[in-house]
DNA sequence: TTGACAAACGGGGTCCCCCTCCGTATTCAA
DNA sequence: TTGAATACGGAGGGGGACCCCGTTTGTCAA
């Protein structure tokens, strides 16, 4: 589950300064940071950042891995609640992680282009979760029949890129839609 | 409430055709479209696309207005049937018209920014419309306490905008979150 | 240790985009 | 008709994305 092919020790360090520098970047400019600036700031030539990163997705996947894995994790640790309410309260929280790291619901909404089997991380993580969650919840009756996982992901994420820096909101309105808007 | 200074017979002319050809490249490449390409589309120079509208959010107010309006137009002609269902069936039919657009939800999303007084105007069209269903919901006790107008608005163009070029999906999501998650 | 080869690098070029300056052309009111 | 006010657009500065290809740097077998 390694890199298919191991990197040279360069490549290796100069992959980590770009994803170190692409962080800074993005959380100060968003999802739409220069790559130009970015391999100017890791200290590469921007052909290498092309290299090692073909597309903007790839790299955004890059920078918010390791974040969005320990989100996963967290999920697995819940306490066996309520079937929905664990999902609602874990949708809550990948929103509202969302919508505090810069650049992360652009590149979890942008979905897979040109991204490499390796690349494409991030969003199969949360995919994974979140069916095991909705698969427990729907086998108890516990969830509105129409709602896949793909709704909730991409309502979740919408709703996290409506509200960039404003992760309070985010949580606000996202659970408005859980429970729907009637008292 | 017309325009604050006519425009010369030219000025018109080519605002109405740099106007057009928005609509033309908005709904063919979405709300990045460039602006260089409109203007040659319009056979104006760049410099005339600038000086009618100072940013892209101005341009895209200008392309999408009309229907806008019309769009507001039909939310009174409603008949009056139980408010939250008025409510919700009319932001419905935002969501699907705005996700049938390519660049309107991101024009609704990105807010006021470098418009001027008669440019803003179809985010404020929208925002009353849904300030008179909003008040006639909640002044029956028919809707969720935390609900603002900010927030309904918020969720219908988020969905809209992650659903650009499917509507029907993004018709699915916004029931299912204008009801909530459970059966 | 060495040297040949694969791997990775990055300067610099191409093409596109946004935006503005300012000399020129058009309109309109008197 | 005419001259001021208004609008036009070519051209250029500044920046970004992406790629070509000659050069440098690791790696590994001998």
């Amino acid at each position: 589950m390694a890199q298919v092919k191991r990197l040279r020790v360069d490549g290796q360090r100069n992959r980590e300064r770009i994803v170190a520098a692409a962080a800074e970047l993005v959380a100060r400019d968003g999802a739409q940071a220069s790559l130009e600036e970015i391999a100017r700031q890791a200290g590469v030539g921007s052909a290498t950042l092309h290299r090692h990163f073909p597309s903007r997705q790839a790299l955004l996947e890059a920078v918010f891995r390791d974040g969005v894995a320990q989100l996963c994790a967290r999920a697995a640790a819940q306490p066996g609640k309520e079937p929905a309410a664990e999902l609602a309260a874990w949708l809550e929280e990948l929103t509202v992680y969302t919508a505090t790291h810069r650049g992360l619901a652009f590149a979890l909404l942008g979905g897979p282009a040109g991204l490499t089997a390796e690349d494409i991380c991030c969003t199969d993580m949360l995919r994974d979760v979140l069916n095991v969650l909705v698969a427990r919840a729907s086998s108890r009756g516990a969830l509105h029949a129409g709602a896949t996982t793909e709704d909730l992901m991409m309502l979740a994420n919408a709703i996290a890129v409506a509200n960039e820096k404003d992760p309070l909101t985010a949580r606000r309105v996202l659970r408005l839609a859980l429970t729907g808007i009637r008292p």
